[in-house]
DNA sequence: TATTGAGCTGGAGTGCACTCCATCCATTAC
DNA sequence: GTAATGGATGGAGTGCACTCCAGCTCAATA
């Protein structure tokens, strides 16, 4: 399949796609006789699995040094199982994260209806942590 | 307090803070004889909450607009709740995808330590999101 | 009183991750 | 044959959220 065909598949702009690929992102793909990529789709595979690690906080550096391993194959496989359980560790933490955010937000947002019908005094806003009334 | 302390305490820099205060994200503080910030434990609750904001993902354009509310008092008690009830639907939102990705990687981690003790041939492998042997 | 250190301002610079563009080339449709 | 379409390339530009800096003032301390 062509860069366009990929790009709408993968939801990557075809810019990203060669930048991607530049960057050490994507292994290069096969060229036709007139010189365009053709995905196979492995590469569409690996492009939703990188954007899954992007999507979770992994820089284009961290992507680029699994990419590479990947590139090595078996004898990568002890490297790529660190860097995968040291991102699920990264995963887990923000996960928890916002389960504590989400926990403040209602707290807040409870105070808020509090305060629209009636049952908080204003005032009371007060102890929400960064309000004011 | 002075905006080194300030800084310190908040963990926010110097410079951080009296950007957030030039782009409204921060209620100006006085200033004492000298022309230098004081800053209250208001502040600091406040600038606390706005990291709790900006580190789920908020930008800075959503978080003047909320600062801006908060200044206007108790008449935009609504206003605020809307925009609350949406962050907290957005970090619920991303919670459960990192809980998904969790699983994802999860399952990863899994073949690659079933490759690395045996328990799983090489070529199972690719089947694995993205993988290659 | 001299020096040191903290803070002030306006503006330039940085890093990241794209995104856009001009120009050129190949393929397909008519 | 030619026009339209899609792709290639190198390099410039963008948006975000800071971060750094020069040159200054002010306050505390030896």
């Amino acid at each position: 399949m062509q860069i366009g065909e990929f790009s709408e598949r993968s939801g990557l702009s075809t810019d990203t796609l060669r930048y991607y690929e530049k960057i050490g992102l994507m292994p290069s793909p096969d060229r036709d006789p007139g010189g365009r990529r053709t995905y196979s789709s492995d590469h569409l595979q690996w492009v939703e699995f990188l954007q899954v690690l992007r999507s979770t906080g992994m820089g284009v550096r961290d992507m680029a040094r699994y990419a590479s391993l990947r590139e090595d194959g078996l004898a990568s496989v002890a490297d790529r199982l660190d860097m995968l359980e040291i991102h699920r560790e990264k995963v887990a933490e923000e996960r928890r994260r916002l389960a504590a955010v989400e926990a403040l937000l209602t707290n807040k947002i409870d105070m808020f209806q509090g305060v629209l019908d009636g049952t908080l005094k204003p005032t009371d806003l007060s102890c929400a942590v960064g309000e004011r009334t």
